[in-house]
DNA sequence: ATACATACC
DNA sequence: TACTGGTATGTAT
DNA sequence: ATACATACC
DNA sequence: TACTGGTATGTAT
């Protein structure tokens, strides 16, 4: 089970391409491996394991018949979703290169040739590719980027700068695509059909026009992918960066030629536990899964089968998410958390919840929003994680209100709780 | 709330043309209007009013802009699932006529031209056409029924005759199709489109074949449908009952005809709540479904809606089951109620549980099944039902076991309870 | 998982 | 006097 | 509804 | 010394 975990920073990734991943697999694994998180991760994959070796055994007691019949009704809606494809959706994925690192060289070039990291000891958001070259990588912990690289510069994380820059971005994207969607700060899905008709343009000589305008706007890099899917053309986004694109033909051999050898892992949506269990069936890539079908839809539930069927064949992700106009995201939950040293004090837990409610409140109340469900987030020194959660009689966002709720789940559970290093 | 309950025995059936509705409309009323019964059915009547006061609601506060957002969508849906269509296939609902009552009328001839039924006087399940010239028919209770018509004679029950006739209709459907689905003792659907081919039959040929041998082998007559899918031929088998048949033609333009003016209520899975609820927003037929698709998708569940979008344009329900060969129908409850004199009596009700369990465990051993969910159904004088569930630690099938956990559940509503009148 | 409603025969 | 009994499925929490 | 895991940035 | 914080979604009960 510790393999998986220190392979965690090895993955190939933009930038990575001379680092000697061995070298970094080492480090990690010893910088990681007396700790308690180490311990934790070691039996989050006992059990993913355990669920594995569980539909080993149920694959073990599919007959042969039953495959063969699961798979003509595979078959068969493989055809329909084939013959309902739609190809004349040009979707483009715009990823911001190393986004916050970045944003940060701009105001202080000096940080572009030396190694560079956004975050602090405990945790990296981004790093520079002067430092990629050592194995640091997003999501490493900053003690351990620091082993790998010790001339790293930790710079503080500043969203204000990065909102702005972001919203340049968002002023360019808007230009070929005014409904494009936001996912997240530093990448956009576009639909440039329109746009591609209306000017005569082939959609790569958009993309290229795309990102040369975020680079004028902005004096920042971006990758670009470009594809009949949302789906796709966020793998492609990730195929030549940073500062590249990628287009794929919007035919069906085209899309099965990228697919057929194309690792699961680089799917959206498929992360280190999907892809671990795919890989305990020999399912690694794209065309594995659609060799597999059968087996698939006989061990996954439909809503995933559905979307691994739909992954294999590369459909899914065309229409424009239907919205009615004027419409805006509408948040489903608002939560803050935090980490500290781990004590068992309840009277400071019961006063960090309190803090943690009050703002909670106050975005709620700064968004004038109401919630009727509070959820009490708990990781003990140890890192395991638990949540209580309880409904209010009534839509509130009174700190008051939800400290108290908060509270009384916070003693529900005094009896087992050690000490806690977060509450959220 | 009280018209739609009187209303309940009055809907068009077959052999209920000459009946003076409005009459016995009065009947059931005046029968009905005092009794507990009545009672508990208009406030249900006036829970499913409020529900649709909400939907109404919620209708009122939609945008033209949205709605017109959300039909976009449903008419590309409905696209795709005209595009993709398969009208290859021949089904054929075959329902026995008044399967219950005809059989009896088998071994007893002088049955025939009485009015008859098969129940009693608290429940009918079956009536003979003499006795439907009345107004009586199946799920109307006996007292009732002997109101209508007094020289009705009952006859009780008998499921081993039952199926003994249902084995012989079976070996007939066999011959048509090896795989043939059989829901209930009186009805089975078929897929011909082989079988036609393979004899150089047209549908209607095949169906009328079929009836004959049924009548011969059984001496029973039959109705049947054929249409491209299930739902429709089941639609079609209840059209022209007793003893006749309809055949709808594999074309996108006669199944729109036919449905274009056809009640939702016709419809299997539209029942007295979803047909009110759609009659709330003008919806009476599949075509009114077909006009307000938008409004549909806007107001019901996704389950819901795809269930309606199907029904409106005759699409669903074409593929047979797919099922693994061998594969025999996987039972998913096992129960076992008793209606009785109502009572407060403690010690007896328990008695009555446990025999009831006795029963159920007896089932569970006949069909070497174990159970991990133990659920007691209770039903109050006032008609009020309340269920109690619980999990075993582990399956069982030991009537001790399940009593004891039904019992627990039991005495966790002893509060409540007033005198039970049915418990399961 | 639990509670209850709907639907069909 | 008197409104079942059995199973599956959907919805809400 | 409740509890927890997975995934993404 | 040191493995985040925020949101959405899936799964199981």
């Amino acid at each position: 089970p510790t393999s998986a975990f220190t392979n965690a920073f090895t993955n190939a990734k933009a930038g990575m391409e001379g680092v000697d991943r061995e070298m970094v697999k080492r480090v990690v694994h010893d910088m990681s491996v007396n700790s308690a998180h180490f311990a934790t991760e070691s039996r989050k994959e006992a059990a993913v394991e355990a669920k594995i070796l569980a539909m080993k055994k149920r694959a073990a007691s599919i007959r042969p018949s039953a495959l063969a019949t699961i798979k003509a009704a595979v078959d068969d809606r493989v055809a329909r979703m084939e013959a309902s494809r739609d190809l004349t959706k040009t979707w483009v994925h715009v990823d911001m290169d190393s986004f916050f690192a970045s944003v940060h060289i701009l105001e202080r070039p000096e940080l572009r040739d030396v190694p560079m990291a956004v975050g602090g000891m405990s945790m990296i958001s981004t790093a520079n590719y002067a430092a990629r070259k050592f194995g640091v990588r997003s999501a490493m912990p900053g003690f351990i980027a620091k082993k790998l690289c010790p001339q790293l510069v930790f710079v503080d994380s500043d969203f204000a700068k990065y909102k702005h820059y972001a919203s340049l971005t968002r002023e360019v994207f808007k230009e070929y695509d005014p409904q494009f969607d936001a996912g997240s700060l530093d990448e956009a899905y576009l639909e440039i059909s329109a746009y591609c008709a209306g000017k005569s343009m082939t959609p790569a000589d958009v993309a290229e026009a795309l990102r040369r305008e975020v680079r004028e706007k902005t004096k920042l890099t971006c990758s670009a992918g470009v594809a009949p899917t949302r789906r796709l053309a966020k793998v492609c986004s990730d195929a030549n960066k940073p500062d590249g694109q990628m287009v794929i033909e919007p035919t069906r051999d085209a899309v099965a030629a990228l697919l057929s050898s194309l690792p699961v892992r680089k799917i959206g949506g498929v992360g280190k536990v999907l892809d671990r269990t795919l890989a305990a069936f020999g399912i690694a890539t794209c065309g594995d899964l659609l060799r597999e079908r059968a087996l698939v839809v006989a061990l996954f539930s439909e809503v995933q089968s559905d979307f691994l069927l739909g992954v294999a064949i590369g459909v899914g992700g065309e229409a424009r998410p239907a919205r009615p106009p004027g419409w805006a995201p509408q948040r489903k939950s608002l939560s803050q958390e935090r980490t500290f040293a781990p004590t068992a004090d309840a009277r400071a837990l019961a006063a960090k919840i309190a803090a943690l409610a009050e703002e909670v409140a106050a975005g709620l109340a700064r968004e004038n929003l109401l919630t009727r469900t509070v959820t009490l987030k708990m990781k003990r020194a140890d890192f395991e994680v638990a949540q209580r959660q309880t409904s209010l009689p009534r839509p509130t966002n009174d700190a008051q209100t939800i400290s108290d709720a908060a509270l009384r789940l916070f003693r529900g559970e005094k009896n087992t709780h050690g000490s806690l290093r977060l509450l959220g």
